[in-house]
DNA sequence: TGTACATCAGTGAACGCGCGTTCACTGATGTAC
DNA sequence: TGTACATCAGTGAACGCGCGTTCACTGATGTAC
């Protein structure tokens, strides 16, 4: 309940002015309801962040599902990812404001670093030499899109188009 | 003054805890000196990233002066700015936590815009369908980049590498 | 079925703190005569 | 050269505000007998 309302908050908010009182408000309970299910605001945020990929991460591995390690693989995972980037409320949030939030640029970090091992090995497969650093580019590239299109409100198809391109010349 | 001390105190911090009292604590003036060159903590924060792109910016463009549009400009120029970016303060502040930053995101949208407008020739030399779009991202990449050697404290050149890898099969 | 007690999510007033901002004042420097 | 005044960067104490956090309390629900 209050995680849902955090997101919806951040949906037309930044994450540093996501206060204590801007959740309890948004969620309509107490102020004191917030300390009874988190220790704290950062154990919050963490909190928030967690829940966002674990609503996104099925999605996307669902679409890499039954399909040969290689960039078509990663591409169907990353239209999955901008699509769900597009619906999820707090998107902005989660992808931008959360990696300069000290409370949670560890925990954002290291889902950073768990989406590009996943990534990697369609790299690899595509020829990287070393496909854990260009999945961390193109991981970083993906996020750019996906907050172009959310400024946007809406797919941007030149701008994936540009992201296929530079994946590779076999691209899309 | 001021400038210096606020890029000197991002070094070791993030800019959200960029108070007003760090700042001029870090300065050693008063707490009023800083409303005597400011409106508002707002225009100083504009200020400050205005500063840190005005020192960058001639080192940038001496690296691609001379040199024919194309990838061999550009990666001129993308080695000069991840050099920079490496050896100047408040780096990560000025790169990550600025676009979180409500008071200073549209100033930082608004210098990724012309970065991303002074790449586009290059890349459309190269081949990219859409010049603009293609910058966007690789802009964005090529700050991730400068994000992660700066976590390093050092050059990363498989990372370069990987970078240049994914800017095109002619690339160095 | 009825009574006594334990549990625990939820409450909201109260707190201390750090923040951005203000303002009457200072004191060095420059200008006029 | 000496005196009177204007200018203005710099000062620092004081303010109001919103924040995260605490805590004594409530009241519904479950359990024991």
């Amino acid at each position: 309940v209050l995680l849902d309302a955090g997101l919806a908050v951040c949906d037309h908010a930044a994450l540093s002015t996501l206060s204590v009182d801007a959740v309890v408000a948004e969620a309509g309970v107490a102020k004191g309801t917030f300390y009874v299910h988190f220790r704290d605001r950062a154990d919050y945020l963490v909190a928030l962040h967690r829940r966002f990929h674990d609503d996104m991460a099925p999605t996307i591995a669902a679409a890499g599902e039954g399909i040969a390690p290689g960039l078509d693989r990663l591409w169907s995972a990353t239209i999955a990812y901008l699509d769900g980037c597009l619906s999820s409320p707090g998107t902005k949030a989660m992808l931008l404001d959360a990696r300069a939030e000290p409370a949670i640029a560890t925990a954002v970090a290291a889902s950073n670093d768990r989406f590009a091992r996943r990534v990697a090995p369609d790299l690899a497969e595509a020829g990287a030499q070393n496909p854990l650093d260009s999945a961390r580019l193109y991981v970083a590239m993906a996020a750019e899109v996906a907050l172009l299109e959310l400024a946007a409100g809406r797919r941007r198809p030149t701008l994936r188009h540009a992201l296929s391109e530079l994946l590779g010349s076999t691209a899309h």
